[in-house]
DNA sequence: TTTTAATGTGTCAATACGACACATTAACTT
DNA sequence: AAGTTAATGTGTCGTATTGACACATTAAAA
């Protein structure tokens, strides 16, 4: 049976991680001009979940992210970086009856001894280190697996029931993003190869929360000299096509290394 | 005896202990125009290590910080910040070969099954999460305890060998205190009550690593309408005296939660 | 040819910054 | 009492940045 399997797999692989020790990803992705993030919908569990998930004792944190995310979304090479490790004694799942009666209902099905494992496992009090990744959502394949009935991009600014503090740590990724938006690859890891100006600008304008000046924006943007201007054109609308811009890596990253700065 | 109370007390802390979970302080202090990290040496071990400790499985992580710093300085109302997580599988004491002796030694007048213990605890993988922390140098009571031998202010220009990665724990949070350095309450949390306006541009200039301009520097720092100045005047050498300077709290409290920023 | 929106620039006032300069002040010395 | 010394307050200048607006040009579609 493929359930049986599982409930295998994933007791066997509870010995092999770190007990008491998590991670979560607050996964940003762009599109049609809103910041979403990546969302699990558990079976049984009436909230949402950030990605994550516990350590392997052989693993490096990162790299568990990393998994994580490419599990997910099929996607390596993402732009990650942890921002903040949450400890509260309040966070655990004990506190929350909806995901107490979930662990529940997945057991269900599984052998005794397993369901002990777990139900121990899960009322641990869990150090969660939370990391914040960015990608260009339309590369996306978004992937459920067997606890997850849903992954999905959600717009931040309609955020649904979330699970545990995984509200908090959205928050605090949205604080984080405002204010390293000068020193993270937004443009390079939000969007896709080709853009145009105002597709950049809405992005900034979605991250800091404000309208921004066209014509300034644009003046700052391309001095920085970091973005490549294409001959390609966009089409459809009865107006002069926007120019599609890509970001020079060589020109990027020597602005990154001297420490230049956005806006 | 007090050497086997000692013991007896620590295994069954041990027991009480989040396993695998640790947390350091970078603790700076400001002593003499320059800027200090609060170094503690333990007894048989050939390096200095910053203060930390273990989790107890019914505390806030932060209180436990908190607890760590009152135990070696004698201050409560610290400031302090969590500003990064450690967790290289290669960051274990099992990779430091005098860390492990010293483990040995401390062990040596100990029970057999508390050997075990301490030895099975110390070989976990452990993760750190890092904590930095602003104090008044001179008000603090440095303080050792039974492991320690030493505890100490030693100039970040002048560090000594370090246990485990507690020397690049040390450099990344001189890197947040640089880059932060105009959200951090540094004035309010590194000087005395008191002090000259050349004591605080000495202090921001050890922070910072290069020269301020004088002139400049006061008028900024003046401009933020934060300090009171004290007719009471300093005394001793033979020129006018500086003024004495004390931060504002109402006004301080202020400019932060409107989010002005300093420099 | 007309309509429409994208694009590239220009201007202007306000503000910030770094580098210097200079006059004033007060504490200690002689 | 006058001299020495360093602290202090302030001014200036050139450069750079910012935000708010304006305007002319361009090209795609109607």
């Amino acid at each position: 049976m493929k359930n049986k399997s599982f409930a295998d797999n994933f007791v066997k692989d509870l010995l092999r991680f770190v007990p008491g020790v998590s991670l979560d990803c607050v996964v940003f992705g762009y599109r049609d001009g809103i910041l979403n993030v990546l969302l699990l919908k558990h079976r049984n569990v009436d909230a949402w979940t950030l990605p994550g998930g516990f350590l392997l004792s052989d693993m490096e944190m990162q790299d568990a992210a990393h998994d994580i995310l490419y599990k997910r979304t099929g996607l390596q090479d993402i732009f990650l970086t942890q921002y903040h490790t949450f400890s509260s004694l309040h966070r655990g799942w004990d506190v929350n009856e909806q995901s107490r009666l979930a662990i529940a209902q997945v057991q269900s099905t599984w052998e005794v001894k397993h369901k002990e494992l777990l139900t121990k496992w899960f009322h641990q009090r869990f150090i969660s280190t939370a990391y914040l990744a960015l990608i260009e959502a339309d590369k996306a394949l978004l992937t459920t697996d067997y606890l997850s009935e849903r992954c999905e991009w959600i717009p931040i600014t309609d955020l649904p029931n979330l699970v545990l503090d995984h509200a908090q740590m959205i928050q605090m990724a949205l604080e984080y993003l405002k204010v390293q938006i000068n020193y993270l690859p937004i443009g390079k890891s939000l969007l896709p190869d080709k853009f145009t100006m105002s597709d950049l600008q809405t992005l900034y304008e979605s991250i800091v929360q404000r309208k921004l000046d066209r014509g300034n924006f644009q003046r700052k943007m391309l001095k920085l000299g970091i973005f490549k201007r294409h001959e390609k054109l966009m089409t459809g609308a009865s107006n002069k096509a926007p120019f599609l811009y890509s970001i020079d890596d060589q020109r990027y990253h020597l602005l990154l290394s001297e420490g230049i700065r956005f806006r």
